[in-house]
DNA sequence: CACATTGTTATACAATTGAATAATTTATCA
DNA sequence: TGATAAATTATTCAATTGTATAACAATGTG
């Protein structure tokens, strides 16, 4: 009838381990699943901790939240600040990272949904949700206003601000979707999907975010002229 | 110490009472949230009959999952075989109806989340999810392939799924974002947003869906004889 | 090495949970 | 009207929930 042997950690190390165990438990059974009972003993300690680090169950469930939140704009934000190649090049390499792997995991999709549905009615869960988009579509607007420079399309802070808003519906469909991946078709569409949709929402060239070096596009002219028509019905 | 008078139902109302009761308290309180005592409590009754009716909390919950996911489809699936109007009026009319309200409700949204978040790790919520998902596909498929051929734009099997696969994600995203209203931008610049998006996800010429009557567009330069303007039997 | 600090465990507790069973009322039909 | 079927209620039950409190032990400081 020993006790248990344990080590003490430090103030952000337990809290962080914890909030982690939160998030694993969450994504597996759900929030009604996700008991303190189930999540401590994830975390490999007793259920006394939750009260010492957080209070409350629902305010360490909170927590884990914005550490979510907090994980996901961080390396939306690195990814965006990294400036390594073209705004293409950028904004291309942006994109298909949140179609493909690490991003589009089931679990954090999972987990993102299931705390979504708590936003409506917890003030808390509210205001890192907004925090965490305005992070998301400011990201985007930084990535998208110089390639519009670049082309010579109309780059106003305001036509900025709603292509953000639209490129991140498309981006937060395609990426849910594509993480259940129900079947219906295969995932490995999705990021040469989300590049020439994206071209077309930002009224850019075809295949300037699809190869943004220019390697293919050597002697073509304007060849596959399937997207804007808006100019072929000026020009004919 | 009288009993509850209470009033036999037919097994289809009842289990519909039932149902809507769940959907309500999942909207409100989350699934953990949804006991049967407050479920059945919503509906009306008490507790033994969600065993009488669905054998378990589980089975009903998914019963009213499948019957949340009906109702969706079903109205998306109404909107798109009425046929009223040119086939720019319909896929147009559908856009905006799910930015716009009965739609767009904040409940409706979080109830889906919340599902969602279920999908990965229950094989029947799974079924479900892809069952509607297809159908909304289909849907759009279908809205979608009559547009581009009237613009002489590609419309193989193929590209049509693509592009439906494309536009679902932009409207689910932009549908949850946007019921959400975190705050960042006003509700009403979605419905013009998706319909712009939309033009521009197609590669159709700008305009096509935002004004489908071609009322604004006093240059008829363009082949306007091939929309056959039904539109008038509108009134009936 | 003694000792205070406090991170951690262990346990208790009332409340709530989902499910099962028995009792009763409603509706239907002859 | 009276009998029958079954929809619904009432109640019980064991298990689980979140939280609170007290006992303990790991750590480092003197």
């Amino acid at each position: 009838m020993s006790r248990k042997t344990f080590q003490r950690l430090s103030l952000d190390d337990r809290r962080r381990s914890l909030m982690e165990a939160t998030l694993s438990c969450v994504a597996r059974h759900g929030l009604h699943g996700a008991s303190v009972r189930r999540i401590t003993e994830e975390a490999g300690v007793t259920v006394g901790l939750v009260r010492h680090y957080f209070g409350s169950k629902d305010e360490m469930i909170r927590n884990a939240y914005a550490y979510l939140v907090g994980q996901l704009t961080a390396q939306a934000s690195e990814s965006a600040n990294r400036g390594e190649g073209s705004p293409e090049t950028q904004l291309s390499r942006f994109l298909r990272a949140n179609m493909t792997m690490p991003n589009m995991a089931e679990e954090t999709v999972s987990l993102w949904a299931t705390f979504i549905g708590r936003v409506r009615h917890d003030p808390g869960f509210a205001e890192i949700h907004r925090d965490g988009y305005r992070e998301f579509l400011s990201v985007l607007e930084t990535l998208i206003e110089p390639v519009l420079i670049r082309h010579g399309c109309p780059h106003s802070v305001a036509i900025c601000k709603n292509h953000a808003i639209a490129l991140n519906g498309l981006v937060d469909g395609l990426w849910m979707e594509g993480a259940l991946n129900s079947g219906l078709y295969a995932r490995d569409i999705l990021p040469d999907l989300v590049i020439t949709s994206a071209e077309r929402l930002l009224g850019l060239p075809a295949g300037v975010l699809a190869d943004p070096q220019g390697t293919l596009q050597q002697p073509l002219q304007r060849s596959k002229q399937l997207e804007q028509p808006e100019q072929k019905s000026k020009a004919s």
